[in-house]
DNA sequence: TTGTAAGCGTTATCAG
DNA sequence: CTGATAACGCTTACAA
């Protein structure tokens, strides 16, 4: 009978070869250095006792894994999901497996999850998601990073260059920059701002660059049209609520409505209809990222595309690349599109 | 200077202890059979060297893995990145890591990944994503994950109970039903349904639930109002187009459309909607998941829920409960959810 | 070409 | 309670 787990050894046993000449023929490295009916022989052998080759024991005696970690905030999340297929994609055509880890938005659990991989000596990390201003949490995931990097591990990060590590990052500020003259043409004056959670990078980056824009066009943002909140559907939803509550009475006390990401423009999007308002007509909406999903939404809504996919693609490619002295940074830009929720203003 | 990769022999000389001491403080399993001054300064000495212990050495010399496999279809799928999220959280809770494998509905992949996992020795596999009708297919797919069972690793699958292993099972057929007797109650008669593709169970049951329903009502579904095509949401689109291009004089068909999923749903909304028909008063959709990111558009969609993120907890229990000889099943029924795309047919 | 044997970093057994 | 030392399953010099 089979034994319980299937070794190398019994598979050389079995052809009647050494453990070295097996070793040699099932992996068959660049110099197949093993005649052919030896090779044949083992080959059958493993085929007969349905030999697996343990790749933790492989891993080790190479002194290499095949795995790559990908570290997420949150793993239901399209953005992050579809950042996610663009790895799998790229580590399978590198021969990798992907390790997902999703943090709950607890930096935390970020940096425990960095030392998990650094235990399980992934080949890389993925860090997808942006960065907070809380500097010490920062410092801390860069240390253990710079670690991480010392032991041979390649790293990459998507969103801001903060890290000290190779990074695939967003023109958030370009973007919306170029969203506001767009806004700004189609003839809307009076913004709100979903501006997501104080200290959230991308969040600020995305708000500034929309800000920045208007007033070089020489329009200003109320402050008290700005809301925080969380960077998630009800986040946008009680933004709206918030920004629509600050009116005396009642109408809208503004024209457009930008909401930093597209989970949160549909969450305001919900909130002015219980408000009694309609979109676009009382007033226009956009977001941020382009997800798929919600692109057939009515009214479709205007936004910036960013390739997530390729993304994922890129920054397990940076990830893997050979290390350089300095960081490199990878801009990646979004694209603006118009759609039916911000129409021109009469 | 500090050796390019420590190990728990470094650790042991700098504590003045023994390799088997270190290894017993650091891990100080159950029975912590260590002096306490000895534990702190192998401790101190693990710290100072900045020590990280090999994951794949303890899991060579341990004989087991801290590692479970997760294959989707496709993780940029809301449907499949919802479980996925359940499973990493009972992963997490369990002290185990998750690595994901997305098959871009590709049956060899899965095969592939599957016996991927089994060299990797996976503790346990989850296999989400429905089967097909395709029996060499499963045939493969079960013997493969026969033999990883045959070695000690545990399975689950979400969808059908066909692969022999156990599996939380999604009441389609019941859900629809009970869908159907909704619909009709409210005043639909003349049903279209966008069914997925052939041969795909899950698709399949959902339609029959439906079609059965109605004909326990004493309706039929027109053949003609029946499309099938890919479970996307191009699918929902292009099989709306075509249902609507089967009706001679342009104007709809029939009162009521099912689409087999949500995002097919979407997808026929859209349809609609570039065909000039307005959603819903000249026809009805209802879907299938109650997608989260869906869950604000307008006309609200007619769905049923799936709590899609307890499925992957419960896979995950089951993947990792200890064997059984008769494969367990656990049934998760469907919720369905009358909104505003299916309003009272007057 | 093939075989022997020395690791790879831990854990675990079994004497002290 | 602690310390040698033998596994764990495989790769890879180094020899033959």
């Amino acid at each position: 009978m089979t034994p319980m787990t299937v070794t190398l050894s019994d598979v050389a046993r079995e052809a009647g070869v050494s453990l070295a000449t097996a070793s040699r023929a099932i992996n068959g490295s660049a110099n197949r250095t093993v005649r052919p009916d030896l090779r044949e022989k083992v080959l059958d052998a493993a085929r007969r006792l349905r030999y697996s080759p343990d790749a933790n024991a492989q891993a080790m005696a190479r002194g290499r894994t095949t795995a790559l970690g990908l570290i997420v905030h949150d793993i239901a999340d399209p953005y992050f999901s579809t950042i996610a297929s663009g790895v799998t994609s790229a580590a399978e055509r590198a021969g990798l497996v992907v390790t997902l880890a999703s943090t709950e938005r607890d930096g935390d659990r970020e940096l425990a999850f960095v030392e998990l991989m650094q235990r399980q000596r992934a080949r890389a990390i993925i860090l997808a998601g942006g960065r907070t201003a809380d500097e010490e949490a920062n410092a801390r995931l860069s240390s253990a990073l710079e670690e991480y990097r010392s032991r041979g591990g390649g790293v990459a990060a998507v969103g801001q260059p903060l890290l000290g590590v190779d990074t695939v990052t967003i023109e958030n500020q370009r973007a919306t920059g170029e969203l506001a003259s767009r806004l700004h043409a189609l003839g809307y004056r009076r913004f709100g701002v979903l501006a997501g959670p104080e200290g959230h990078l991308t969040a600020e980056a995305r708000f500034e660059g929309l800000r920045d824009g208007l007033a070089g066009l020489g329009v200003e943002i109320d402050d008290a049209h700005v809301v925080r909140g969380p960077f998630t559907r009800d986040g946008g939803f009680e933004g709206m609520r918030t920004l629509l509550g600050r009116s005396a009475d009642g109408t809208c006390p503004v024209d457009a409505v930008f909401a930093v990401n597209d989970v949160m423009a549909v969450g305001a999007m919900a909130a002015a209809r219980a408000a009694g308002l309609s979109v676009p007509d009382d007033v226009a909406i956009a977001g941020f990222d382009d997800i798929l999903t919600l692109r057939d939404i009515v009214p479709s809504l205007t936004t910036i595309r960013l390739p997530l996919a390729d993304i994922g693609v890129m920054a397990t490619e940076l990830a893997l690349a050979p290390p350089r002295d300095e960081p490199r940074v990878v801009p990646v830009d979004g694209q603006v599109i118009v759609r039916d929720s911000t129409p021109r203003r009469s």
